[in-house]
DNA sequence: CGGATAATTTACATCGATGTAAATTTCAAG
DNA sequence: CTTGAAATTTACATCGATGTAAATTATCCG
C-alpha cells in the first residue's frame, strides 16, 4: 500500500480511503490511486484489515457431512444468503470419522469466524454448554431445553404428523417408520417420532414397537439395511415413513429388490425433499423444509447479533415453513409443486 | 495476550512460545501459562497472527454450484485431505446466478487464501490468462491449451471410451449421448465426446449428429428435458451415454415416463459415480472418477505450491485413475464395486 | 476579496501476535 | 565455587491497513 501511495504521490490513508469507498474522495485523486493500484497491482492484505478492524466477514457453517444431500442444499443456500449480505462463509463436517461428531465451539474458533451456524446431527442435553458461548451462535434445529443459543427450526413434530396423516388417510394401518437411534431417540429423531405417534392416535391407532425401526445414520444403505431387517422381521406393513429422503430412497431400493410395489403394496414417505426425490422412480413424497427460509433467518438473526451492540438479549425462536409435496411414492401420481415432471 | 501474560508473571513472548508449542519451554512455566489462559479463557485472535505470519493456512476451493452431488462429495473429499494437512477449505461457488459462471481469480481473493482449488465447469480457450497468476492454483478438470497451471484430472477421452464400449460390447449399436454445449462442445464436454466417438469408430460406427443431445446444464432437469427432445425427435435409439449422473438420472425419469424399459429398450450410463446412481431403481452403470485419489493430489500438489519455495517450475499434470461401475442401468444386475446392495 | 464552511488529505498511533537478538538463568564439569 | 555452554525468557520492532484528529485545500457568499 505503501508503494501504491508513493507511485500515486499521495498518504497510505488516501489509498485506504479510496479503496474501502470513503465517501469524500475527489474523482481526479480516486482515479491517481486506481491506476497505481493497477500498475503494481497490488490487492489489499486482508489479514492486515482483519486485524485492524475486529472482523472478518466470515461465518462459519457447521454440518455433519457436505456428501449428504440435505446439508449440501442447506450449504448451498446458506452461501447464497450470506453472500447477499456481503459475508462469506466457512464450512466445518463435524462428522469427520463417521460416526463420531465433534461439537466443541472453540474447535471452530480457530479460524477467525464472526459467528456460527451450527446444525448438529442430535444436541443431546449435555450439549447444552458446549453451544453456551459468548460468541454469536445459531443452532439449526430442534431447540434444546435449557438452551440461551438462538435457534432456527421448523416443527418436527407436526411436519412428520401431517406426513404420517397423509399416509393413513391412503387407507394405510400398518405405518412403520425408519430413523430412531438405535439407543433411544433423541433430538430431531424424537420429535419426528412424536409426529408419527401423534398422527396414529388421531386415527385411535397404538405404536406397534415392531413397527419403529431403528437407523445408525442417515444414509441411504442405513435406509436399505433398516428396510430389511423390516421385512426380515415378517411383520406386516403397508407403508413407511422415514426421517429423512436417504433413508427412504434406501428402504425403496430394497423393497424394490423384494418385488414389493411402491406404492401399491407400501406407501413410502421421506422428509427434506432433496433434488433426488423428485427424480426417482417411483418420485418421493416427502415433507419439504423451506431451505432458504431456514438460511435467510439463520443468516438475519447472526449478522444481527454479530452487527448488534453486543448485549445478550433474549434468546431468538424463528419457525420456519414446510411443506408436504406428494408423490409417486404415495399415490402413484405425482402432484407437488416441485415434482419432476 | 498481554493480560494472560500479566496473570502468569511473564512476558507476551514467552505467552506466544507456550501457544505455538515452543520447543525450549519449562514444564512449570507452560502449566503457569496455561492455567492463565484458561482462567481468562483466553483465544489466540487468528487475524492477527496471519498478519505477522504472512499465511493463513486457508485454501479456497471453487466450484460452480455446492447442491450438485458431484461437487459436494469433491468439496466433502477435498475438506477431508485438507484437514489432514492441517488446512481449512473455504467454499466458493461459482454458478451463482444459476447461469453465469464468474471466473475471476482475483474475486476469489477478497478472502486470505493461501492458495486455490479451482473446478470450472468448463474452462474456454481465452480464460487461461485468468489462471496464470502468480498465486498457487491447481485447476480441476480439462487441461488447458497453452496454460500453465498445475492440473489434476482424469481421462475423459478414455474413460468415456471404455463407457461407450461397454455399452456396444453389450449389442447396442444405435448409442445416444446427452451433454454437450448447445453451442458446440468445449472442454470435459468435448473430452467425453471424442471418448464416444472413438470409441464408435472402433465398431466401424460414424457418430450419427441426430443422437447427439445438447443439455445447458448438467442438472437432473436438464436430463429429463434432453431426452424428451431425443424421443420427440423420434430417432431410434437403443442406448444413450450421458455426461454425468445427473443428466443420467433425468433421462431414467424421462425414459421411465414414456413406458421404455431399462436396459431392455435403452441401456443408460452416466459419468461421475454419485451416490444416488447406486440407489437409482434402477442403479445407475457410471465411470467412477476416483474422487479421494483427485482431492489427494489436489492439496498436495497445492501445499506444495504454497510452502514451497515460491520459484515456478513447470506446471504439474497429474492424471487421475477412473473405474466403470456397472450396474442394472446396462446390464439389468449389479456387479460394481459399490454397487447397492 | 475576506472569511467561513465544507471537502479532502495527511501524520501518527494502533490492532495482537511473533521473529530477532540480546539478556538472563540453569546446569554440568572442572 | 568458578566457568562456559545450553536452556529459557525478555524487550522491541514489525506485519499492513485504518480510525482519529488535525492540517490543508476548495468552495461559496456577502
Amino acid at each position: 500500500m505503501r508503494d501504491v501511495a508513493a507511485l500515486a504521490g499521495v498518504s497510505a490513508k488516501t489509498v485506504s480511503n479510496v479503496l474501502s469507498g470513503y465517501e469524500h474522495v475527489s474523482e481526479k485523486m480516486r482515479a491517481r490511486v486506481m491506476d497505481a493500484v493497477s500498475e503494481l497491482g497490488y490487492e489489499v492484505n486482508v489479514s492486515a484489515r482483519n486485524l485492524r478492524v475486529g472482523s472478518t466477514r466470515v461465518l462459519g457453517l457447521a454440518v455433519p457431512e457436505l456428501s449428504q444431500a440435505y446439508f449440501a442444499e442447506l450449504a448451498d443456500a446458506v452461501i447464497r444468503a450470506a453472500g447477499a449480505r456481503g459475508y462469506t462463509v466457512l464450512i466445518e463436517q463435524t462428522l469427520v470419522d463417521r460416526s463420531l461428531e465433534i461439537t466443541t465451539v472453540s474447535d471452530m474458533r480457530r479460524h477467525s469466524i464472526d459467528g456460527l451456524i451450527y446444525s448438529p446431527l442430535a444436541v443431546r442435553p449435555g450439549d447444552v454448554d458446549l453451544l453456551d458461548v459468548d460468541f454469536p451462535i445459531v443452532v439449526l434445529g430442534e431447540k434444546v431445553e435449557g438452551s440461551r443459543s438462538d435457534h432456527v427450526a421448523m416443527s418436527n413434530v407436526e411436519a412428520m404428523k401431517v406426513a404420517t396423516l397423509h399416509v393413513l388417510s391412503l387407507g394405510r394401518r400398518r405405518v412403520a417408520v425408519i430413523g430412531t437411534q438405535p439407543d433411544g431417540p433423541v433430538g430431531t429423531a424424537a420429535s419426528r417420532l412424536h409426529g408419527y405417534v401423534e398422527a396414529l392416535a388421531e386415527y385411535g391407532i397404538d405404536a406397534d414397537a415392531d413397527l419403529i425401526v431403528s437407523a445408525a445414520l442417515w444414509h441411504r444403505e442405513n435406509g436399505v439395511e433398516a428396510m430389511e431387517r423390516l421385512i426380515a422381521s415378517a411383520v406386516p406393513f403397508d407403508a413407511v415413513v422415514c426421517f429423512n429422503d436417504a433413508l427412504a430412497l434406501g428402504a425403496m431400493r430394497a423393497l424394490h429388490r423384494h418385488g414389493l410395489r411402491i406404492p401399491d403394496d407400501v406407501v413410502v414417505v421421506g422428509f427434506d425433499d432433496i433434488e433426488d426425490s423428485a427424480y426417482s422412480t417411483p418420485s418421493l413424497t416427502t415433507v419439504s423444509p423451506h431451505r432458504d427460509e431456514i438460511a435467510q433467518n439463520a443468516i438475519d438473526i447472526l449478522i444481527e447479533r454479530i452487527e448488534g451492540d453486543g448485549a445478550r438479549p433474549d434468546p431468538r425462536r424463528v419457525e420456519t415453513g414446510y411443506s408436504l409435496v406428494i408423490r409417486e411414492s404415495s399415490t402413484g401420481v405425482s402432484v407437488g409443486q416441485r415434482s419432476a415432471l
